[in-house]
DNA sequence: CTCCGGATTCGT
DNA sequence: CGAATCCGGAGT
């Protein structure tokens, strides 16, 4: 009996994007490819608000970077940072708000045989670039989806996001989350 | 057009 | 702590 995939519906994406940062701890990721399938368990993200926050990328309003961050929601906004990773991330919120949420590292689940902790690892692993960017996360290539099994509650700390020590007040707020205890978060 | 620096990672 | 390595956004 094969466990059913069931894909995160629209709806989860539009909530506060401090609750769905949250709610998306202990979700799958699922990347399907030509080659086969890899599924990891978020462990750890960051909510970025809108462009009040200073620490977010909307917070310099629309451009063609973020274009998409300013998009509907259950959409990938994937960027380029220092040259060399790649950060992905979920829109939240209605379309136009600039929220979205920063997946920064998974637990192998299937077929993740390079490291999935750290946003830019993350997505060297999963083979997640740019061309990734605006992907719809209902689609097939790309989704979240609920656990195919029941696993153990888990706490859930918050802490400051890590790398945004130039935003000021905005840098001190704890909009960072991960599972209490699990080894694949990063920067612990 | 030029310049600066970043939601990172790794090695020293 | 600095290098690697690219490009968006701001400034001239």
């Amino acid at each position: 009996m094969s466990a059913v995939i069931r894909k995160l519906p629209r709806s989860f994406y539009v909530r506060d994007v401090t609750v769905v940062a949250q709610d998306l701890l202990g979700k799958f990721l699922v990347r399907r490819e030509a080659k086969g399938e890899q599924i990891g368990r978020i462990v750890e993200t960051e909510g970025y608000l809108g462009p009040h926050d200073l620490a977010s990328h909307s917070s310099r309003g629309l451009t063609q970077r973020n274009a998409v961050l300013f998009g509907p929601p259950g959409h990938a906004y994937v960027y380029l940072i220092y040259g060399m990773y790649y950060c992905f991330n979920v829109v939240a919120e209605q379309e136009g708000k600039g929220a979205a949420v920063l997946i920064r590292a998974l637990e192998p689940i299937k077929n993740c045989p390079e490291k999935t902790t750290g946003p830019g690892l993350l997505c060297r692993s999963l083979h997640l670039t740019r061309a990734h960017n605006g992907c719809d996360l209902r689609g097939d290539e790309l989704f979240l989806a609920l656990p195919t099994a029941p696993t153990a509650p888990f706490s859930i700390v918050a802490r400051p996001r890590i790398g945004v020590d130039y935003a000021g007040p905005w840098a001190r707020r704890r909009l960072r989350f991960y599972i209490k205890g699990s080894r694949y978060v990063s920067k612990k």
